[in-house]
DNA sequence: ATTTATTTTGTAACCGTATACATTAGCATG
DNA sequence: CATGCTAATGTATACGGTTACAAAATAAAT
């Protein structure tokens, strides 16, 4: 079924269905008629074609590391409706941290020539191979960056301050009386680590307690099993605080300190970041570090705009400063 | 960037980049020349002139209720894996269990002329609007449908025996002494909250315990803030056990036992069913029915089978038994 | 060297839609 | 009733690929 067939049936030309189906010059009464004939042959024209003609789809592609990392699903639920909304939608690749996937991906979304990228991912900053190839496809479509801070601003980003949330959550612990908090980072390869290492250390030269580097970890990666790793390794140690890089990696610590019979937060408290739903579930809840939800919502506008035209000139960074959620475990 | 643009660059015709591009007989020495320009200027074909030539794309829609409920971003992620594999990609819509978003969803789906189709709602099988779409819909494309058993067996499915599951699960819960046993399902309107009443009531029966209707709750939704609410209510009544639909809610039950002060599993017995990942975090950790992986694989599998046309003939339906996760909530 | 078979390449039509441009219909005006 | 004007519709082409078919180039056989 097409737009002939339909043309056909209605006694009109092809054009005259076109302009019926946009937003043409029609006279009432075969506008009508041909509606009809469209709803009752429940005709849907062919995206393909449209797109072919237009050179521009309506086709949004999201780039995140792993859909089953509690983190991104509502990030992308807030992703789906805002587009939705404005009559995108989405299609969706993980990377699992591995450069050659977010190739395939973004390759991928090259060929269905989509409007408009957002990359959830961080891989690939030092990497020869990711970068130029944002470069090279920001000349074609839309891109933005949702999370992390990177090294160069090629794109509009939309990120949190971690160094700020990490400063402000040490600076709480500190304020609790604690004097010898732990630190568990993730890999050391992501620019984001580094950050919050920095607000770690910020907080506590404010206060003038010495750093000490035992008490820090940056190895590994963001999930529960290296939280408990390295949680048994720092609970061992004796500190009186363990501040994580995310909130899997504060439930690992939790589950570690629950094993070891170390009760949270009397004898050790804890913290997160992200605030994932989960944290809010597990026993004691997590005091954890939110970023604001209005980072999607802003990074979904730009890109609209971008991608229609109502935005031009320089890439923008946003930073979003993120705010200390209070719980059971610090 | 068109393949006329690269035939140009090469001296040759537009046709000879198309063979180079995909499986036809090319010269060795004139396919080196070819790829070596096709790299240089980075060129990827569009994937609408591909579409549009062939009729048939290569993007696969997904259709679920909510990618922020916990169930769902693992099985997403088995997909992507799975699809990508084979050369497919997801186009996702989240429906939110209404019937006018799915429909919305579907027509998107039908205009993008997505090669298939995976359901993982069960919305509108009593509504006269959504089942005929699908009918119509699995003339063009394969569809499968995911999870919940359905009425009218239009298309393939891939389900779990949930009365079985429900079975097993009160089964064991009259084994370990328990009598007077809570039920909380979902929203009535649901098949599948029949399904698992019955295996409920098969278990007692079995066992000559008579069935109180008092005790079974056929109300809400699957979510934690009812299972909170509707568990409430059972414990004030003193039920030994708690079976639940699934694991959301068998959590609202324990968080409800938790400010009751009712101990899990000594007082009260509490079971879910899915098993969730967050399931195995909370405090105690949840005895659940878990629905094997496989199902997934099997879906995306039959899918691409039908789509390519391996596979022909009469809808199946594939029913998948689960088996019962004992932990530490009974 | 000529014929024949095979490999390699080119030409042109087509997929479904949108739209610039041309045409026709409808209507008011003088 | 001819004229002019606007509204409605039609015609034809282009978008970026694929592919049937034709043609040319090369290899093999006589």
């Amino acid at each position: 079924m097409t737009i002939y067939d339909i043309a056909k049936k209605a006694g009109v030309s092809s054009a005259t269905i076109s302009r019926v189906l946009n937003h043409g010059p029609v006279k009432p009464s075969t506008k009508e008629r041909v509606l009809k004939i469209i709803e009752k042959e429940n005709f849907f024209p062919d995206s393909s074609g449209v797109y072919l003609k237009k050179l521009k789809t309506k086709k949004i592609g999201l780039v995140i590391p792993d859909i089953s990392n509690p983190v991104y699903p509502v990030t992308v639920r807030i992703i789906h409706d805002f587009l939705k909304k404005r009559g995108y939608h989405l299609i969706f690749g993980n990377t699992y941290g591995e450069v050659s996937e977010e190739k395939d991906v973004l390759e991928m979304m090259s060929r269905e020539r989509v409007a408009g990228i957002i990359v959830a991912t961080c891989e690939g900053e030092d990497d020869t191979s990711l970068y130029p190839m944002f470069r090279r496809m920001s000349e074609n479509m839309s891109i933005i960056f949702l999370g992390e801070k990177r090294d160069s601003l090629m794109v509009d980003a939309f990120t949190v301050d971690s160094l700020k949330g990490m400063y402000k959550i040490t600076r709480y612990l500190l304020n609790t009386g604690k004097r010898n908090i732990g630190f568990i980072a993730g890999s050391k390869s992501l620019r984001a680590t580094e950050e919050r290492l920095q607000g770690y250390q910020r907080a506590l030269k404010e206060r003038d307690v010495a750093f000490n580097p035992d008490n820090v970890i940056c190895e590994g990666l963001y999930n529960i099993d290296y939280g408990k790793k390295w949680g048994k390794i720092l609970l061992e140690k004796g500190v009186d605080a363990v501040v994580c890089g995310n909130d899997l990696l504060a439930v690992g610590v939790i589950k570690a300190a629950e094993k070891m019979n170390i009760k949270i937060p009397d004898d050790v408290a804890v913290t997160g970041f992200d605030d994932i739903f989960l944290g809010s579930l597990v026993k004691p809840a997590l005091t954890t570090v939110r970023q604001p939800v209005d980072i999607v919502k802003s990074g979904c506008e730009c890109l609209i705009e971008r991608i229609e035209g109502r935005k031009t000139g320089e890439p923008e960074e946003i930073l979003f400063e993120p705010e200390i959620v209070i719980r059971e475990s610090a």
